[in-house]
DNA sequence: CGATAGGTTTACGCGCTGTAAACCCACCCT
DNA sequence: AGGGTGGGTTTACAGCGCGTAAACCTATCG
């Protein structure tokens, strides 16, 4: 039952458990428990309960609170002020690139978790939504400047766009292969704009 | 501990509990438990741990049954078949939808359980470094045809084909976008081609 | 006819989740 | 001073799933 519990507690209270669980997620992995927050949290396990209701009410929470905290929504404006469709295209990998290493191993989590409770999928398929508008936007932008190849639509392109460049690839080519997220950023930007723009 | 046990009981009665074991994560996504899978292949709880050992040895078993009941090495050996090397991208992204559609409710647990379990994970990175290997050989082939676009080495382009077919974007695009495991595979197609072939 | 393989039944301990209730303390208000 | 209240703590308990252990059943085979 993790339905938007109205405020309840101390907003400090609440920013050190979410902290702390965001902490635990990077370092270590899957795994964690309520009680692990709560220590770390310096706080007891009920008072966990008392702010988030529940296990998957903490990781809604952290679905909204970590793009706050790390400013995305700044980020994301200097993408869409690029001069050219192009260049977005660019910007947004890149993007794309930096902050996922920043949260990816909570993403993680969240991806797993999603499914587990009604509330934190809503979520999480909400941020899935704004992204992949975000990058039909690019697209659009593309198509307006008549950069977009033969072959796609602003649909099509948009939503291979976004899927392309979702978490998964990304973690498999970091975290295994050994890319840094700047290689990542320059092959994948490559080979986007190789595929939709215009020679 | 889910290694290697060697053969224990009747291999009638292990395959009954893979085969429930499968059917049930299809049906039912990831809340899987050992009681439902025992009650579906007809078997006590306790045969089940003296099959596989715990619950991760399932799964592990898993990994192996699937392909083989699929016949997955047939099918790959007809993408190496392929006259070109543009025909190999051609049919191994189609493979790869097709065979995706029927393994990946599995494929989904399998990934998030991997982490829960050495062995699980050992073997799941086997499979992922066997697949991530045919898609190098693929563009390797491209490459030997000199067919390899500028900009790219065979690394690059080959781990990039691996990374872009992964199971993530497949699911997003087919599960959650509405598009058809052949619209996936023609538009992938599409763009791995643009990308990776001189004109 | 006894041994063995394949399963079942019963039972137990463990860890994590979620809920409930009693209590504590600091602060504010009158 | 004294009562209320908000924010937390402590203790306790039920439930569920995993994993282990031991005793028991029953075919089958030499």
């Amino acid at each position: 039952m993790s339905s938007a519990e109205p405020f309840y507690g101390d907003p400090e209270t609440r920013h050190r458990i979410l902290r702390a669980t965001w902490e635990l997620i990077e370092e270590g992995g899957s795994g964690i428990t309520l009680v692990d927050a709560a220590d770390r949290a310096g706080v007891s396990r009920q008072t966990v309960y008392l702010h988030f209701g529940d296990r998957a009410g903490v990781l809604l929470a952290l679905v909204q609170y970590m793009p706050e905290t790390l400013g995305f929504r700044e980020q994301l404006a200097h993408v869409f002020d690029a001069p050219t469709g192009a260049e977005m295209i660019e910007r947004a990998v890149k993007l794309h690139s930096t902050y996922t290493s920043k949260i990816d191993s909570v993403a993680q989590v969240l991806e797993a978790a999603q499914y587990q409770d009604e509330d934190l999928g809503a979520a999480w398929r909400d941020r899935m939504d704004a992204t992949r508008a975000a990058h039909r936007a690019i697209i659009q932008r593309v198509a307006d400047e008549g950069q977009l190849a033969d072959g796609w639509t602003v649909d099509t392109a948009g939503d291979l766009f976004y899927t392309v460049t979702m978490n998964g690839p990304w973690r498999e080519l970091t975290r295994e292969l050994g890319w840094t997220p700047e290689q990542y950023a320059e092959n994948i930007t490559r080979l986007l704009r190789r595929s939709f723009l215009t020679e």
